[in-house]
DNA sequence: ATATATTTTCAATAATTATTGAAAGTTCAG
DNA sequence: CTGAACTTTCAATAATTATTGAAAATATAT
């Protein structure tokens, strides 16, 4: 396969990968083509590249910073601005982690303690079911929140070394 | 807070929850009705309890029992169906883990795996960056496979018990 | 068999979300 | 300052995705 085409398969990929995780298409096909990209692209090259509109590319790439996974680049005696996208897979699912616990689980689990304090008899079947599941829900999502601060702290190599043992020998 | 209130605002946050990440508002909204009733539930009362429409009811809890969190269940004596969905959040994680992985992560490495052999002079920056890039999704992506067959393997306790530290304590 | 209850399908429609493009805003060299 | 280069905004529009509801299919009781 040539690179053009290579290029053009993986960008397709990734935006149709990125639907799938509430990531709109343009953004994710943005982020693929920074990210094949040897030297940041203008605002311009994105939108030729990927036939789009300069609003578009502008959103996209100001959202795409926003998450932390692209930064602009000051290239000297040029007016225009950069765009470059870290490389780093470890150092992009960090970023990612960290900002989607900070939008999801961070609001998520202010409501399931409240939900929790529900009124009236735990007896009653309704009520038990409910605060049951909550609680359940609850406890798994503070763990979900210590065990991904744990992971953002780590380092790639602990990930991409040694998890697997690490997982498969534990049976407490 | 009542019962009444509080189910109405965890189905709300469930369904919000679950638009971001690319699941209907629907869905994940007849899945939380369904985590939070003592007893299952037909599809009169699943459309009465979230004001939607019988083909909708229908069509979204195909969907669930497609992805393996909710089953039907037959009722003696009654001639509808009736409805519940697996309420050990474990349980649910790890179904939900298992389904990605297939629909996912087992589509996205063969692409990879293909486009890792893309022709060309490596020591050409665009096809060294491509392939680096490539080469480096691959690797995580094939190590996020193993780890994720691992948990879903593991046990509840062995999560909800012992991660953090077990993470915590590895630095090598 | 027939009538009735229940589920499923799917074309039409509604609601939501993404995209465009042109105007307004900003920056900066001369 | 002025004007050209560039970026940002956002109302209008397009594209996508979800929902309805009525008709068709299926299942069950008598």
């Amino acid at each position: 396969m040539k690179i053009a085409e290579a290029k053009s398969q993986f960008i397709a990929s990734w935006g149709r990968f990125g639907t799938n995780w509430g990531i709109n298409r343009t953004m994710a096909q943005i982020h693929a083509l920074l990210l094949v990209s040897p030297d940041p692209l203008s605002a311009e090259e994105v939108m030729d590249q990927l036939s789009i509109s300069r609003g578009n590319v502008n959103m996209n790439l100001r959202e795409l910073i926003d998450w932390g996974l692209v930064e602009k680049v000051i290239i000297a005696g040029e007016r225009k601005e950069f765009f470059s996208a870290e490389k780093d897979i470890w150092k992009v699912a960090c970023q990612i982690i960290k900002e989607r616990k900070k939008r999801e689980l961070d609001l998520l689990l202010p409501v399931l303690r409240e939900l929790g304090e529900v009124e009236g008899d735990k007896r009653d079947k309704e009520i038990k079911t409910f605060t049951d599941t909550i609680a359940g829900i609850r406890k798994f999502s503070e763990q979900a929140d210590k065990t991904l601060d744990t992971m953002i702290k780590a380092d790639e190599h602990w990930f991409l070394g040694s998890l697997v043992k690490l997982f498969a020998g534990r049976r407490d």
